[in-house]
DNA sequence: TATATTAATGCGATTATATCGCATTAATCG
DNA sequence: CGATTAATGCGATATAATCGCATTAATATA
C-alpha cells in the first residue's frame, strides 16, 4: 500500500480483482463492468479502479484512443518499483495486452523521468 | 502525400502550419488555435489536423492525459517511414515534445508493429 | 474573367470518457 | 450493538473529439 488510508473490502472491489487477475490482458472500465454479473456503477468502477492504482495494486495504461485500460500489476507488491513495459494494442481483436518487454531509453541529461505510457500498435500474433 | 484527394490552401491550414512549424513542441488542437489570431472553429481545427496526419505532414501522440498533441513530421516527406520517437510530458511546464529517442524494441514473433505511441512523464530539463 | 465543381469551413448537435457532489449504504471496530 | 466513515448509487458536470448539414471559397475550366 502506497497509500495510508484504511480500505475496507467490498463486493464491488473483489469483482473487479476477480476479472483482472483472471485476465492476461489489460481491460477498460467499460469491459470490466461487463464481465462482472451484478450492476456495478461507472463512477463506482472508476473509483475502485484509480484506488487500486493509488494503492499499486493495478496499474493504468492510456492507449492511443485515448481510453485508459488497467491491468493487475506483478511487481507491484514488494517494495520493488513497478516494472516498466511496453503494451501491445491490436486493431484487430481490440486488445491490450502487457508484453514482456521493459522500455529502455536513454535520455538526455537534466531529464528526470517518473513514468511511462508505452503503446505499440498493430496485429497480435493471435490474430496475424 | 499519402492521400491522393485534392488538397485546397487555405488560410486556415497554412495558419496551424506556420504555428506548429515554428514550435520544439507538440500541440494540442487548443493550444494550437490559442496561437492563430483569427478565430478558427474547433471542428475545422480537428479536420485540418487529422487531414495533415493522414498526408504525413503531422504526426499525432497521444498522452496519458488521454489528449491528441500534434507535431511536425521530420521524415515525413521522402517516401520514407516517419521515425518512431519517444515524447516527453513535462508535469511541471506541461508540455510535451519529441526527443530524439528513437523507440527500439524486440517484440516476439507473430507480432506486427505498425505504429508506436510512447510517452515519458516527468520533469523535463527545463524545470529540473 | 466568368462559371462550375467540390473541398473546406462554421455552427450546432452529438458521442464518449471520466469525474464530481451529495445523500445513502454498509464495512469495520470498539 | 452502535458509532464512525469508507464506499456506493445516482444524477449532474466537464472535456475531448466527431458528425451532419448548410454555406463559403479555392481551384479548375471554359
Ligand atoms: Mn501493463
Ligand atoms: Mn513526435
Ligand atoms: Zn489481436
Ligand atoms: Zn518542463
Amino acid at each position: 500500500m502506497l497509500n495510508d488510508m484504511k480500505r475496507r473490502n467490498t463486493p464491488t472491489k473483489q469483482a473487479v480483482l476477480s476479472v483482472l487477475s483472471s485476465s492476461t490482458k489489460a481491460m477498460s472500465p467499460d469491459a470490466i463492468k461487463k464481465k462482472i454479473d451484478v450492476s456495478i456503477d461507472r463512477a463506482t468502477i472508476y473509483r475502485v479502479l484509480n484506488r487500486f492504482c493509488d494503492d499499486g495494486v493495478l496499474h493504468r495504461v492510456v492507449a492511443d484512443d485515448g481510453k485508459q485500460y488497467f491491468a493487475m500489476c506483478q511487481k507491484c507488491d514488494e517494495n520493488e518499483k513497478p516494472l516498466q513495459h511496453f503494451h501491445f494494442r491490436c486493431t484487430h481483436c481490440e486488445t491490450i495486452e502487457c508484453l514482456p518487454l521493459p522500455v529502455n531509453y536513454t535520455i538526455a541529461k537534466g531529464y528526470e523521468v517518473k513514468n511511462v505510457n508505452c503503446v505499440l500498435i498493430g496485429v497480435c500474433k493471435d490474430c496475424a
